[in-house]
Order: structure tokens, then sequence, then C-alpha cells
DNA sequence: GCTAAAACATGCGTACGCGCAAAATTGCGT
DNA sequence: ACGCAATTTTGCGCGTACGCATGTTTTAGC
């Protein structure tokens, strides 16, 4: 009676996913992006190609989610996890930029080929866009009440400044007539300097009700 | 004395464009979107169908294009439009409702039919995630030099809450676990209260606007 | 334990997205 | 006016995305 809420059936989904996910990145790596079809990661997975498209609507998808996996609720976490006493905006600035720019694991090589890859890039990028729900009840929780579509609007745009913040990082070409400029720094400086501009709208988001709780409501 | 000279090359550009914006949208009237296939949008605009996609990259794009058009270029021009004295928060907000509440033109069934389809509306609200480009510029005129980034930030971020202000709109629907729920209400008041939680953000960013201050608190 | 319902995997067929290279069209210099 | 260079259009082909129908597995109900 240990394993039991998920279900068989939940259990072998993930499961495939899983080796989709680790098929598409091994085979990516050592093929390169661009050499490698739905068929071979079907096939490198055990199911047929056409289940592929029933977990992954594009190949890149695969590849990319070997590395972001579960970056969402990751971030949620780390925002839920800081101290009562830190501002919002310090709150969600570090734990987005620790869970970007933290590859940790293996997937050292696996961020240097979707670097070099276009495709790969956008789609890398776009996962930045998509953190916002798991975010926007963090801040929820947080703040103790926060007005839910301001929570869904400002998770929202922290991901809109990751996601530039990486395309810029990812760049270093193609910044044609109206496009980014500046580069040159480290993902973390530029990901605190993409975030920064939001940080007094989340600061002013967050006064709904100043309870203390544990320890001092000041800090710094 | 007429307009510039785009030379003719261009001119037949922008008329294969509006071509196929038209024929798009009028074939997705008569048919329904669903039951419109490039070949056909491509017949009628007389062009080929590997033309279509030198112009559009999804059959969806060139149907919404035909509402959507040139706001992204309108909105920046009524930001900087506005009158030097009012805040950088209220001259944005401002400029994306009035540019995106009014249909105006006889595109109002194109929204009606847009609302119904799911990949249409999701492609709709794409396009408000666009608008970063111009507005970003117009920030950085109307600041009189913001930080190059924040503005890139902060007019992506006008985007998506826009984005997001459209999808609560068009949705009524589909509201699963951690989606959006409270909706109900005009567009216009729902674009406006999605907008508001950056307002702090845009004020802060304005760096010299030594003009009247009042003690207005939309924030509570 | 058996049976019905639901969910999933799979094959097939259609349409789409786009890279590539040849053909057509336009811009410009002389 | 002519021809060359740049740009655009077009046909072709490959790979992808997905709806639909079917067989198979899992869950639910009795």
């Amino acid at each position: 009676m240990s394993t039991r809420r998920p279900g068989l059936r939940e259990r072998k989904k993930q499961a495939t996913r899983e080796a989709l996910r680790v098929a598409a990145l091994r085979l990516a790596l050592e093929q390169g992006p661009e050499n490698v079809r739905v068929d071979d990661i079907a096939e490198a997975a055990g199911v047929s190609p056409r289940t592929y498209n029933n977990y992954f609507s594009s190949r890149e998808q695969a590849i990319v989610a070997a590395v972001t996996a579960d970056r969402e609720s990751r971030i949620a976490a780390a925002v839920t996890a800081r101290p009562a006493g830190v501002r919002l905006s310090d709150a969600v600035i570090d734990a987005v930029v620790e869970q970007f720019t933290d590859p940790g694991d293996e997937a050292r090589d696996a961020l240097l080929m979707i670097t070099a890859s276009p495709a790969l890039r956008e789609t890398y990028a776009a996962t930045a866009g998509s953190l916002a729900g798991p975010l926007a009840e963090a801040l929820v929780e947080r703040t103790g009440g926060m007005d839910r579509l301001a929570a869904e609007v400002l998770a929202a745009c922290v991901g809109t400044a990751a996601k530039l913040a990486l395309q810029s990082w990812l760049s270093s070409a193609g910044a044609s007539a109206g496009g980014l400029v500046v580069l040159s720094g480290s993902l973390p400086d530029l990901m605190r300097a993409a975030l920064s501009p939001l940080a007094p709208a989340l600061d002013a988001a967050a006064p709904a009700s100043p309870v203390l709780e544990q320890s001092g409501d000041d800090q710094r």
C-alpha cells in the first residue's frame, strides 16, 4: 500500500514519456538534432511513430523536455520555500535565477547542443513562458490571497522576462531591425537584469494582507 | 505627391499579402475555418500554394492577420501620441485597451468566428504577444532613454498581459486544474484588470518624468 | 470472475511546413 | 534599350502533425 495513488495506467504513461525524452536526447546528442527523425525516436523508445505525437507535438519538444522536465514546479516550490520575510520580488527573482542557471545534471552538453540549433533554441526559450501555472499558484499562496488574475499576469510576465533573457543569451546573432542588442554577460546577470524591471510590480501586488508569521517581518 | 516610393516590387509584395489575407478571411467565413485548405486560399489569391508559405507560416496566420494587420504599430503610435504629462502606465494601458477593444471594422463577424475555433483563438491570442518590438521602441522614445532591455521586457510583458486577457475573454471553458477561473466582464475591463498589475513596473521604469504626480492609487 | 466501458497504442491517409534549386520577374547601371 | 544582378515565385520532395478507425490493455461495475 505504498505506491497506490497514481494508478498503474498513469505510471505506464509517465514511463513512456520518460523513455521518449531519454531516447530523443540521446539520439540528438549522438547524431545531431537535425539528423534525428521522429521514427528513430519512436523506435528507440519502443513505441510507434504515431504514439510519439500523442506525447509531443513536435520533434524538438521531446529533446528539450529532457532538459526542462519539471522545471516549472521546481520554480514554484522554490518560491514558496523562500523565508516569509524576504520581499516577493527577491523571492521570485532568486528562485527563477537559481532554477534556470543551474543545469546541474549531465544536461550541460545538452544545453550546448540546444544553443547550436535555432529550432531547439526557440523551443527551449518557449518553455520559459510556460511556467505560469505553478508560479501563479505559488504567488497566491505566498501573498496569502493575491488577486487571481494579477497572479496569473505576474507569473506569465516573469516567464516572459525569463524567455527574453534566454533568447538574448542564446542569440549572439540575428539582431536585425528592432531586435535586441545588448548581450555580453553571464546568464544569471542577464536574467536578473531582465527580471528586475518587474520587481516594482511584484512588490506592489503583495500588500493584500501583511500577516506576520513566525519570525520578524522586517528584513534587510 | 502620393506616398513614398516603396518601389514597385515592394508594392506587389504587399498586394500579394493583402490578397492572401482577404482570400483567407473570405473563405474561412464562407466555408468555416476547418474546411479551408491552403491550396484554396492560394488559388483564390492567384498564387501557388508554395508562395502562401512564403508569406504565412500557418493556415491560421493568414486568417487572423486579416483582423490584426498592423495592430502592433498602431499601439506603438498610440503610446507615443499620448500627451507627455500622463503617467507611462496610463499611456500604455489606455493605448493598448483602445486598440484591442475596437474591432470597428467589419471584423465583427470575423472575431465571432475566431472565438469559435480553438486553433484560431490561440493564433489570435498569440498576436498579442507580438507587439513587443514596436512598443519597446515607443517606450524608449517616450521615456527618453529607458534601459533597452527593460523596455523589451516591459513591452513583452504588456503583450503577455494582453494575451492573457484575450484568452480569458475568449475562453469561458476549459478551466481545468490550475487554469484561470473567474471571467465575466467586458473585454476593456478585463484588459485593464490584466494590465494594472504592471503599472508599478511601468511607472518605476520611467527615469525622469518631473511632471504632475497625482495620488491616484489604483492598486489596492 | 466476468463483462462493459474507458483509455491507450497503432496504422493509415491527408494536409501542412519548409528547404532546395530552377524559372520568372523586377531593379539598375551603362 | 539591353543585359546583368537581386529578388521572388514556383514545383518538387521530405518529414512532420493529426484526425479517424481499429485492435489491445486497463479500470470499473456487478
